[in-house]
DNA sequence: GAATAAAGTTGTCCTCGACAACCTTTTACC
DNA sequence: GGTAAAAGGTTGTCGAGGACAACTTTATTC
């Protein structure tokens, strides 16, 4: 098992892209589990799409394709999908009249609220003993290395 | 956007979730390289699965199920996907009939290397400015919460 | 020695992103 | 001011890849 006492920086992303190998199949669950509490039929990407929008308001379809990094295509059907549901609200960009304002609807947001709850609970079983500061390490850390691969 | 300034254990998670989100999305397209480099039709999930074989030695499909947390009928497929392009061998178990141990062929560990040459040049372009400290940082934390979804 | 369990394989289905063609509106440029 | 290029979205098609379940073969258990 990679841990931190490796000291090389090629054995250190090697490491790094294992965890993230195992991570990236091992949070489809946790994240698919989310999704449901919000909506049984939610899927797991629209979640995490869904998420975003509360949490950083209305914004046109192409810049959340620039956000995530993904396709435009894909973001279209998502968007699709969580108006079906009755999450997300459409309403005409009034500076451009090619683009459409995308935002959590009034339900996603107090589903997403009850769902933060049960986040919290779960937070407190599961990383129990972490730290605050080991929480924002990681959330940091992750952070400046998204912002890494994009350059 | 989400910092480390961000205090709330609760926004810590959420911040959390949604780097992780992006992140899957975004990794996906450097692993996908990386695959390629070790072998034009190597799917980007078999990477991964290479990767840990190389590193972790021979194994069952049954463990690596349960090492990666999928269906051990994704494992058989990717098994057979790296069999038919060279880069396992299989060995029946001695301890066990039922069972076949995987693991990294000659020519896998020697494209492996290659890879890791070509990494570690990408990780002193992209990562250049982070100290071995923070690297160490990330891969611990990223596997102490990997584990900790485990359970 | 029959029942149960575990290791793999295979078939079917679903999610989801990539790519490309296309339509509409806006912007640039002459 | 009119045409060309670019940008915002939608939709069709395709492939990667995991979930679930049925099934075969070999171990284990009582």
């Amino acid at each position: 098992m990679v841990t931190a006492r490796t000291t090389g920086r090629t054995d250190l992303l090697q490491g790094l892209e294992q965890e993230v190998g195992v991570m990236i199949r091992r949070i489809r669950r946790v994240i698919g589990e989310r999704a449901r509490a919000v909506h049984p039929d939610l899927q797991s990407s629209s979640y995490l799409m869904l998420s975003w929008l509360e949490q950083h308001g209305p914004m046109r379809a192409s810049a959340m394709a620039e956000s995530f990094g993904i396709d435009k295509g894909a973001i279209s059907r998502q968007v699709q999908h969580l108006m079906d549901l009755g999450l997300v609200d459409r309403a005409p960009d009034p500076e451009d009249g090619r683009a459409t304002l995308v935002s959590a609807s009034a339900v996603a947001e107090a589903r997403l609220a009850d769902v933060h709850g049960d986040r919290r609970r779960w937070l407190d079983e599961k990383l129990g003993d972490w730290s605050s500061d080991d929480l924002a390490r990681l959330v940091d850390l992750l952070g400046r290395y998204n912002t890494a691969l994009d350059s």
